[in-house]
DNA sequence: TGGAAAGTTGACTGGTTGGTTAGTTTGAAA
DNA sequence: TTTCAAACTAACCAACCAGTCAACTTTCCA
């Protein structure tokens, strides 16, 4: 019934990509609306605010990025090297970032989650959800390392809590020195922390 | 030679205490005026953009932050105990800022970063500067502790960006799930990152 | 084929933004 | 006690902000 459209999805596009290449603060609806090609009026026929258009795009990356979560973690995979795939799929996802943007642009959750958390409790509350999941593949590869003797044993939450806390520091700094070449430390920081045997 | 005033003070601390508590986005040049009690007219005076203030600001609390650091980073203080110790000192200054503010905002350098970096080049910079500055404490303190015998042999450099990083990931999670607790880890974390013996 | 649901549009609002300016007040030094 | 540089003030600006709305167009489907 009605027409068709497919305005919402360039909407949130557009949010996705303007937020990580920058922040919230300097992403304006008239932006999105310029890059999405979609006239002001439309964007509040398909969302109530700015903060719910947030809300929406990190959902959608996240469940994108769920995916490719869900093979890089799969229990098939040795559980160190799942979380060392993990570092590299980063490493990769931020070299194609860095020849479309000509910028290192590290983790939008992450940075969202710096700007806003104290600010807008709608965004925080989601970013938290989607950041407790993250840690769970974390958690889980670690546990599975530790039973089959290949890593050191310790808290299994407590060392996914360091790597994870270490990942997001990591591409930080990255972002920060406009520097791939940071990411490449991952790997070695990560069998350091993890106290990977052999 | 003209009259003595103490507003430029007034507008770093308003400045600093207004970034920490929200983001630089959040932050407008009325509000600063405000809790400052300072007229726009003399914030321009005094300074020639936001930016500018922002730039002084950080550098200001910077210069502040180092003499603390120079004494928990003494010579005279065992090297391991140094880093636990900046940890510990960390952990105090959230604890005073949750209950002046009722939050924990984490490490101001660091969200300003996230949120700035790719946009403000002069902000950009200035961070740079502060974090590079900073790094060299972990450094020198691991180099000692290495030399000593009470952690394992490693990169100095290379474990002091792990040990930076990891730090940085918590100060961000503690922020961002309002959580002072976040911040025991730090202890734990560090041993098991540098190896501490016994 | 007609009606109604859904998408589109552009003009609009009131408030806020970072920044400017011309003129006034002040107080430290001479 | 005069002097004048420095500090202060209030009114002002154009651009931009998030958000509104009523009229209009398209397209699905009964």
């Amino acid at each position: 019934m009605g027409r068709t459209s497919t305005a919402k999805d360039r909407l949130i596009d557009a949010m996705i990509e303007l937020i990580w290449a920058g922040s919230y603060g300097s992403t304006s609806v008239d932006h999105i609306c310029d890059k999405a090609g979609v006239k002001k009026g439309s964007f509040y026929h398909f969302f109530e605010s700015k903060t719910e258009l947030a809300v929406a795009a990190i959902e959608h990356g996240w469940t994108e990025h769920r995916k490719e979560l869900d093979q890089i973690f799969s229990p098939v995979v040795p559980p160190v090297e799942r979380i060392l795939n993990c570092f590299r799929n980063f490493r990769q996802e931020q070299e194609e970032l860095f020849k479309k943007h000509g910028r290192v642009l590290g983790c939008p959750i992450h940075s969202l989650g710096a700007e806003v958390s104290t600010v807008d409790e709608r965004l925080r509350d989601k970013l938290q959800e989607i950041l407790s999941q993250f840690i769970r593949y974390y958690e889980s590869a670690i546990r599975d390392a530790q039973a089959q003797g290949s890593i050191v044993t310790h808290d299994a939450m407590a060392l996914a809590r360091i790597v994870f806390a270490y990942s997001e520091g990591l591409l930080l700094h990255a972002r920060m020195w406009n520097d791939l070449g940071r990411l490449d430390e991952f790997e070695s920081g990560a069998k350091i922390i993890l106290g990977v045997k052999g």
